[in-house]
DNA sequence: TAGGCCATCTGGTCCT
DNA sequence: AGGACCAGATGGCCTA
């Protein structure tokens, strides 16, 4: 396999051409990672929240700030708040994954025998709106 | 089997 | 106070 990034000459690309038709994405493969999001948006964070607490931490381990040497305040959560807290990063991550997929959609691939990697995608894109750019200035 | 990629969990920090 | 964001750790899957 070719390094996409280092490699694609995008001198060479044509607008309007296969090129610039991605393969079919395969957002939904990923061995089924993309688990369904209804059922996620279907939980009730709410009901995770409760008499929580903040405790001002006192142990040695506790962190020290940065900027000034006195003790910080550590969060202490409890296991429900977790989990919603779980769960609100798993949504977070499957709207940059969405994103990464649209973007995905709007880089130009050559019939790539598999779906581009995240980085490989930034990489990618990053290439292409410099060519784009270039075309614009020089026309 | 090693390495790459990804999802998920987790705790820390920032922001509202 | 709590949600958003981030980065590190971990484990699973896939491919060369």
């Amino acid at each position: 396999m070719f390094d996409l990034v280092s490699d694609v000459d995008f001198m060479e690309m044509m607008p309007n051409t296969s090129v610039l038709a991605p393969k079919e994405t395969h957002s939904t493969d990923c061995n089924g990672l993309y688990q369904d999001l209804t059922s996620i948006h279907a939980l009730d964070i709410s009901t995770a929240r409760s008499n929580d607490f903040y405790a001002l931490s006192s142990s040695t381990a506790s962190p020290v700030s940065a900027s000034a040497g006195k003790p910080k305040r550590k969060r202490v959560i409890s296991s429900i708040q977790r989990q919603a807290a779980n769960i609100r990063e798993r949504k977070r991550m499957f709207s940059l994954n969405e994103a990464f997929d649209r973007l995905r959609r709007k880089v130009p691939t050559f019939a790539y025998e598999k779906r581009l990697s995240r980085i490989e995608t930034l990489r990618l894109a990053i290439i292409y709106i410099a060519f784009m750019t270039d075309i614009l200035e020089n026309n």
